[in-house]
DNA sequence: TGGGGCCGGGG
DNA sequence: GTGTACGGCCCCA
């Protein structure tokens, strides 16, 4: 039999012999094929066949007969040389590879460190969340679920993606004495939307396995492809699989293998069945601040929830105001349903281009996601995967920083070389393998950092590169022919868009201790030459009589003249082999004497505050929203003197007290364990105390606090958000470190003393007065 | 008063 | 668990 199937997940059986791959035809009913064909391996090389044999003989006992071994060529660390290919279940392949590995060493070995299911994907070359026409035979039972045996199968094209059914889950778990624990605290509610229809399951009573049950059975019953949660991998999968071991039941929430399992890097799988835990979305994304559901719907322009209630609520309304936080989690698991939907084409073509499923493309990093991309183009040219292992960490100098001319300045043009690391990569060939630390005949040498590079090669990360910009450039040549808004026009943007990542990517990739094609010299290199670069261009601007205000890593702030610029672009491409562009025009913009901080106003109009407190989450909203309102009077109507009307009435404002607690939050992340913290800090005391009263604290966590009043460092007198009495905020802390220093921080350019911002916060000054700078 | 710890955001 | 450069807060000696 034949048929036209997207492929959406892949899996191995237990002992690693059979692959299992799930494909959903088009008219969305789900197949499970099964390709018996492949054989799971390794490569050994560098050793002695017989010894080999006689190693593994003594290792496997009766199961080397499971194993077969074939000799072959593959290119290793840039020789071509043979290797011996070890094939067999990877059960037993797990043993083969620790014999060898102990008697031989680890350097005779590769490829035993990447999982069977990934080999699969990456020697099939398959294109995940793509279409295939399969063919296949008898049907088999597995279990009590049907699969084919599979044939073969070939990718068709199809840019249309089927319509996944998908269910959305969320959930209340409390408990009087903190954070729940699976072995105490019952689950109390549950909801699941399917886009349709909203099922709610309370808990009445204290046993929750009946509930929990029919929870499984509605799941079963609309055998969704997709399972959405947030947080679901670090709260309420977990607390699933914990809770109800210990009972003696299995959590069967997949099609096949049913029980939930959880593998790597704390992701949970359902057979057959994608999780889906968008909290992995946000995470990466540093425009989501706190990394909330709600922050996801904002940006999404989905329905705002009637209320928000924080997770150390949930206990007491759940006891107190029960419907109230039913109707927050049915607003959550609707939300994300949205979210999905408006997601799920960007998840699918992350998939598609960089290999990895979208079961868990999201939980991986952006380190692994452009590793598996490299591992595939490697594969494709028959070079052996290097294996990544425990490194000592070494730090090397980054991009070059220019003190920014300080004040406010008016047609300025910031100018951006494309691409620039990976630019330099491809013209100066550097790779891993390329790399070189003295002269070479034929390749480049830079005495001032004692490295160069080969070019008698074409270097692996280089042809990555070219690649890939190749690959954006065509998306974007047919972009240009496809109607805005249409589902194409997002799919392929959505591709473009992750070939411009998976480039940017390649250079930080490369100086990351752990990756499998580590190389610091390289990364030194892509640095140095970087540095090389900007220094040159600003030499040229100002051979041109372009005055440079400011410039970062690859880009140039001048004053804006067209013709000069338009000769300093030309020299730069002529003379250097790269390519730059004008990137914005500010009609003004101000720096302070800091790196990396300025705001400017465009010609389209549009303000854009960089690395300023505005930008930043650990200042409270209120006084972020006063620096948005002093930079606008500043740099749109050019009024100093509305500027300090502004603070002045923030301050009234905070004084009378008719701030919103909310906007007084000050949030800051826990970012390793409590224990290791040296200083003390107002967060580090807030989570310690909420750690005290049975929360677990975990890093990554985000602690919003507020200062109170009272004597003495402010973190003995800061408290969780939820549990500030709006009586007892410290107004005066608010004022002169959170109010004063942001109006301060723009206006000192101009001129604007901190003592007579001092006076306008007590009352006593108009803030134009003498004392100057 | 200055240095260390810590955090977040920029390119 | 992609990289480095940087500013600025609070705390403490």
């Amino acid at each position: 039999m034949r048929g036209r199937y997207w492929i959406f997940d892949i899996a191995s059986d237990e002992k690693g012999e059979k692959i299992y791959i799930w494909g959903l035809s088009q008219d969305g009913t789900p197949y499970l094929f099964v390709d018996t064909s492949f054989k799971d391996f390794f490569y050994v090389l560098d050793v002695n066949i017989d010894r080999l044999k006689t190693r593994l003989i003594e290792a496997l006992g009766s199961r080397y007969g499971d194993i077969s071994i074939e000799s072959t060529y593959k290119v290793v660390n840039g020789v071509e040389k043979e290797v011996f290919i070890v094939s067999g279940p990877e059960e037993t392949l797990k043993l083969a590879s620790r014999a060898i590995t102990s008697f031989f060493g680890e350097d005779k070995i590769f490829e035993d460190d990447v999982r069977y299911t990934q080999k699969y994907i990456l020697y099939r070359g398959l294109r995940v969340c793509g279409w295939y026409e399969v063919e296949y035979g008898d049907e088999m039972e597995l279990k009590g679920y049907r699969g084919y045996q599979l044939i073969s199968y070939s990718p068709i094209e199809e840019a249309i993606q089927p319509r996944m059914k998908a269910v959305s889950i969320d959930f209340v778990i409390s408990s009087t004495q903190g954070s729940p624990d699976p072995d105490r605290d019952p689950i109390n509610a549950i909801v699941i939307f399917d886009g349709e229809k909203l099922e709610k399951f309370v808990l009445e009573g204290g046993n929750d396995v009946k509930m929990v049950r029919e929870v499984i059975d509605y799941i079963a019953k609309l055998d969704p492809d997709v399972v959405i949660s947030f947080y679901g991998n670090r709260t309420f999968f977990p607390y699933l699989v914990n809770r109800f071991k210990r009972m003696g039941l299995t959590m069967d929430l997949g099609r096949f293998p049913k029980e939930i399992h959880q593998s790597i890097l704390g992701h949970f799988s359902f057979g057959g069945r994608i999780n889906v835990d968008l909290y992995e979305y946000v995470d990466d994304i540093p425009f989501f601040q706190r990394k909330t559901l709600e922050e996801l719907a904002e940006y999404l322009k989905i329905d705002r929830p009637s209320k928000t209630i924080d997770i150390l609520l949930y206990n007491r309304y759940w006891r107190e105001y029960r419907e109230e936080l039913i109707e927050y989690i049915s607003w959550r698991a609707k939300a994300m349903y949205a979210a999905f939907k408006a997601l799920e084409g960007d998840i699918y073509i992350l998939s598609n281009v960089t290999g990895i499923p979208p079961d868990y493309v999201l939980t991986s990093s952006s380190g692994r996601q452009i590793e598996f991309y490299i591992m595939s183009e490697a594969v494709k040219k028959g070079l052996v995967i290097p294996r990544s292992s425990e490194r000592f960490v070494r730090s090397y100098p980054g991009g070059l920083v220019i003190k920014p001319v300080v004040g406010l300045h008016r047609d300025v043009c910031v100018i951006d070389f494309k691409s620039m690391y990976p630019s330099l990569m491809i013209k100066y060939n550097i790779s891993p393998e390329t790399v070189v630390s003295s002269p070479v005949e034929e390749g480049f040498f830079f005495e001032e950092v004692g490295l160069g590079v080969r070019i008698d090669v074409n270097g692996l990360f280089p042809e990555i590169l070219r690649t890939l910009l190749r690959l954006r450039n065509e998306a974007r040549e047919r972009l240009s022919k496809i109607p805005k808004g249409s589902p194409e026009f997002r799919l392929l943007d959505a591709r473009q868009r992750i070939y411009k990542i998976l480039a940017n990517t390649v250079y930080g990739y490369m100086g990351w201790s752990l990756a499998r094609w580590y190389s610091f010299e390289g990364a030194s290199l892509v640095t140095y030459l970087g540095r090389r670069t900007i220094s040159q261009a600003i030499e040229y601007a100002s051979e041109l009589g372009l005055k440079v205000i400011y410039g970062d890593t690859d880009s140039l702030f001048v004053k804006y003249d067209e013709a000069k610029v338009g000769r300093l672009l030309d020299r730069i491409y002529n003379e250097m082999g790269l390519e730059a562009k004008i990137d914005k025009i500010y009609r003004s913009i101000l720096f302070t004497e800091a790196k990396k901080r300025y705001a400017g106003y465009t010609y389209d109009g549009s303000i854009d505050i960089v690395g300023l407190e505005y930008t930043r989450r650990d200042w409270c909203d209120y006084a972020r929203e006063l620096q948005y309102e002093v930079i606008k009077a500043v740099l749109v109507e050019g009024d100093k003197k509305k500027a300090i009307d502004v603070f002045r009435d923030y301050v009234a404002r905070i004084r009378k007290g008719v701030v919103p607690l909310e906007k007084l939050v000050i949030w800051e992340q826990i970012t390793r364990n409590l224990r290791d913290y040296k200083a003390n800090a107002p967060h580090i005391e807030v989570a310690k105390e909420l750690e005290r009263r049975g929360w677990r604290i975990r890093r990554g966590m985000f602690i919003g606090y507020i200062v109170l009043k009272g004597g003495g460092p402010i973190y003995k007198r800061s408290v969780y958000y939820v549990e500030a009495d709006p009586e007892k905020v410290d107004v005066n802390y608010y004022i002169y470190h959170q109010l004063l220093p942001v109006v301060h921080r723009v206006l000192s350019p101009l001129g604007v003393s901190k003592s007579s911002l001092e006076a306008v916060a007590a009352g006593t000054g108009r803030g134009l007065d003498m004392f100057m700078g």
